[in-house]
DNA sequence: CGCCCCATTGAAGTCTTTCAACGCAGGTGG
DNA sequence: CCACCTGCGTTGAAAGACTTCAATGGGGCG
């Protein structure tokens, strides 16, 4: 029970360059110049949190892959989502006094660290930081409703192909192929974020190859068509998906 | 498409004895000191507001019960809550310029209208509401991440149980009986909301009638046993609910 | 009074899960 | 250096859960 299983923190300042990361988040640059920050290396498969450690602070994603997830008593688990680049992480504990889902590095990650208090601090000193801080958790809650509205509405291989087809997005939105990445999740941490099995995940994942719309080996996928994938995870070309 | 579809509004002073009703939410009597607001009756079936509207305003539930539902173009819709009194209306909606899902009144309600404007002025002038605001959001979070462990985790029975049990929370925290109440949705709401089809609710509060664990007639609901409810919904008592 | 929506229940059908087996890749230790 | 082991991914077949289709009854509203 190590408060934080991460690898040697250091204090640093902050780099200039995120500052196009976050377009729509929080205005990291700004938060800088009034507080100082703490940068810090994850390596994959630490946590960066676990759920009952006390609330401190937020951590801004400055390269990585995360999983967030919440558990039960009995046992239940339920991954909420895969945090990377240019997001921030921790809000949905703010005011609960401990964090309350466990966010651990799918591969090596650089967060900084910005204590609580110090937000605080920045935030009444700066209106629009505060105001980007609450932007940030409005646009978290769309997102929440987007997934649920995904989950409640598409079928299997509906849900897979909404998955790739975000991931797609997000890795265009930091510069990266969108047509072609790697999965840093396991099919396990996949179909738990799509309310499936594991086995699920992989018949959708060859349902859509079989179909030429993307191509994958493992991890490793490749897509042929966004147009068609964009199709499925709307609902229009299940059909012809599914076969 | 009217701009809202509700019924007279008017300028009044603000009710004392909300302070109360909002334990954990935003603090709305001090922002009344602050700022007007703005009172509205909102009949049964009517909108509070509609997705795509401009974003003007946050609500707050002073009576009622409230729908709020996500759309796709392709027709595709899932609700997302079922906002009562004391709860803050709108929040998702902040920072996208537009109201990004519908509210429905499911009964006549009372609701107070918080022009933004005004809201950011006041949180700018008093940092503990900005922080109560802050923190409502963050709440809102985690109470969807809650159900999309539910949705993700349990079977019908399960969730019908849990959505039962919640409304039973909430019914208690509001002063009402927690253990014989009426369900203001209907089937079809209830159902979008678990991910299921209005026929599989039916059944699954057929089976905890069955079971002895409640009594149901139309959308009376009467809890015979909160403890058996509770580990339904927690997922041990699950073989005996179903059978 | 009639209509329509909501709720309920049964039976058949579909999709996902469960169970099982196999191959592959990476890490460990002999 | 290779054997082994373990976890991950894939696929098939059977089982199960939920959905779909259909029919009925009740209640509210015009």
């Amino acid at each position: 029970m190590t408060a934080m299983t991460a690898t040697t923190p250091a204090f640093v300042p902050f780099p200039a360059s995120m500052l196009r990361l976050v377009p729509d988040s929080l205005d990291i640059a700004a938060l800088s110049a009034q507080m100082t920050v703490l940068r810090r290396r994850v390596r994959g498969g630490q946590h960066v949190y676990r759920a009952g450690q006390p609330f401190r602070a937020l951590f801004f994603v400055h390269a990585g892959f995360l999983r967030r997830s919440v558990a039960t008593a009995d046992g239940r688990e339920q991954v909420t989502g895969f945090p990377m680049r240019g997001e921030l992480v921790g809000v949905e504990s703010i005011g609960s006094g401990h964090y309350t889902v466990d966010v651990v590095a799918l591969d090596d990650c650089e967060i900084i660290e910005l204590p609580y208090p110090a937000v605080l601090d920045a935030c009444a000193a700066m209106p629009t930081l505060q105001g980007a801080l609450t932007q940030a958790l409005a646009q978290e809650l769309r997102r929440d409703q987007y997934w649920m509205l995904t989950l409640g509405t598409l079928n299997a291989d509906q849900r897979v192909a909404a998955f790739l087809q975000d991931l797609a997005a997000r890795h265009r939105a930091l510069g990266f192929s969108a047509s072609h990445f790697v999965l840093r999740m396991s099919r396990i941490d996949i179909a738990s974020f799509l309310a499936l099995k594991h086995e699920t995940v992989t018949r959708a994942l060859s349902h859509l190859a079989a179909a030429g719309i993307i191509a994958v080996e493992r991890r490793e996928i490749r897509i042929a068509c966004a147009e068609r994938l964009g199709r499925c995870a709307g609902g229009a070309e299940l059909a012809r998906c599914a076969a």
